[in-house]
DNA sequence: TCGCTGCTGACAGAATTTGACAGTATGGTG
DNA sequence: CACCATACTGTCAAATTCTGTCAGCAGCGA
């Protein structure tokens, strides 16, 4: 029943995303069924291949947010799927998400024989996506809102201009072409309300959570507006 | 001077991609410094991850178009950026494209550990492009001739639907949110063109290269356009 | 100080990988 | 058909790598 050494080094980092404190070296040992000694080796091994993982003395291993996840093998194919699908999220998302657009393409830029990395140099596959300069609005904020399921307090501005004031329940973001929208559901209009970011004069994190499970509110709204589940 | 062996098993794929033709193994013994029983063992493990090499006996090893890349490693947010790029591509780009912008999700999420797999399949991200129910137009092909420097027989109608006919030098393929364009050098005006894909009645492969060279025909556009190069 | 932990080196035994050799199978060529 | 080049498999000893044990040093907190 021994394991590949390769194959624990994967199952060790599991074990390591599934901690979210620091966790001492003799109990990673034990979970991955190997001496301390060979542990330390695995460790010094996934961060040699670039994992941030982060050891002190008296207190354990954690792995640093922005982790690794196993490797994974992509055809061309795919490839060009994911450089152009790539560049439009570098253009079209929020400053985070592009960022891990922009490394994700250097990465695989990285690891590209030559031919092929002539081949999407030379882009033959344009994403044109005029952004909207005026839209400046924090999304990185709205997505940490939607993850925690907590309350916005918004002011937002019709469209004929005039600012009103409600309180949300944000479950979505929507990329459309030159305009992003925030899904939510409004106090105000008890109702799935649909917020053009570039019309959000402010948003304001509560920091409390709102009542109901952020997947309902998802299919809640997909059954109104018709539209299908994602494959 | 001894190479680890999962580093010889990634140059082997390397020489692999490098020979378009059948190689026997003795030549990718010699260029991976191993013994031929050794190389046969190597093979084996590439086809065991996956990797499309066929043996022939009398002829020798071909890597099969559709192959493998080398093992990648991404972090959350670059996994996040490149599911929303790749649903993005899914829904906009042709079928073939599309197709592995599928599969390339389908291989992301068979490694996603649970917590996050749940996180992105509840889509807070989505990407809501209404696409040209009309538009039919074969891509694959155009971008076909496109790799080749082929020059294309186009019929192609004009905003007040009035056909014409021309002969043009494709160079690059704009996706935009419910439109994309074909963009080539015309014959016919003797300057840049841009044409939206619903709007091509018919394009005809000449199998004729064009004179120009697809690198420069592109940066001459974005000169002419104003766009700045990608980074 | 002590306890806990990370981290490194050395070394012997366990496990794996490799090379060499022998043999079979398959497809093309004369 | 014979003959060659090649893919492929089995076996086994040698080479190499991996692993566990032991020993020691260093940093951190109580």
């Amino acid at each position: 029943m021994t394991v590949a050494r390769s194959e624990r080094l994967l199952i060790l980092l599991q074990v390591l995303r599934r901690y979210r404190q620091p966790v001492s070296g003799a109990i990673l040992a034990a979970e991955t069924g190997v001496s301390l000694r060979t542990l330390y080796r695995d460790i010094a091994s996934l961060q040699a291949q670039g994992a941030l993982i982060e050891g002190e003395a008296g207190l354990g291993y954690i792995l640093k947010p922005g982790f690794m996840l196993p490797p994974m093998m992509f055809s061309q194919d795919e490839i060009e799927a994911l450089v152009l699908g790539s560049r439009w999220v570098a253009k079209m998302a929020d400053p985070r998400l592009a960022a891990g657009a922009v490394d994700a393409l250097e990465k695989i830029a990285a690891i590209l024989p030559p031919e092929l990395k002539a081949e999407i140099d030379s882009s033959t596959l344009l994403v044109a996506a005029p952004r909207n300069r005026d839209d400046n609005t924090d999304l990185a904020m709205i997505r940490k809102a939607i993850r925690a399921e907590h309350m916005l307090d918004l002011t937002y501005e019709d469209e004929k201009g005039s600012p009103t004031q409600r309180r949300v329940w944000p479950f979505a973001l929507g990329f459309f072409d030159s305009v992003r929208v925030m899904i939510a559901w409004c106090e105000l209009r008890q109702g799935f309300r649909h917020f053009r970011t570039d019309r959000i004069v402010s948003a304001v994190a509560t920091g409390k959570r709102y009542a109901r499970r952020r997947p309902v509110l998802l299919s809640e709204w997909r059954e109104a507006e018709g539209i299908p589940a994602p494959s």
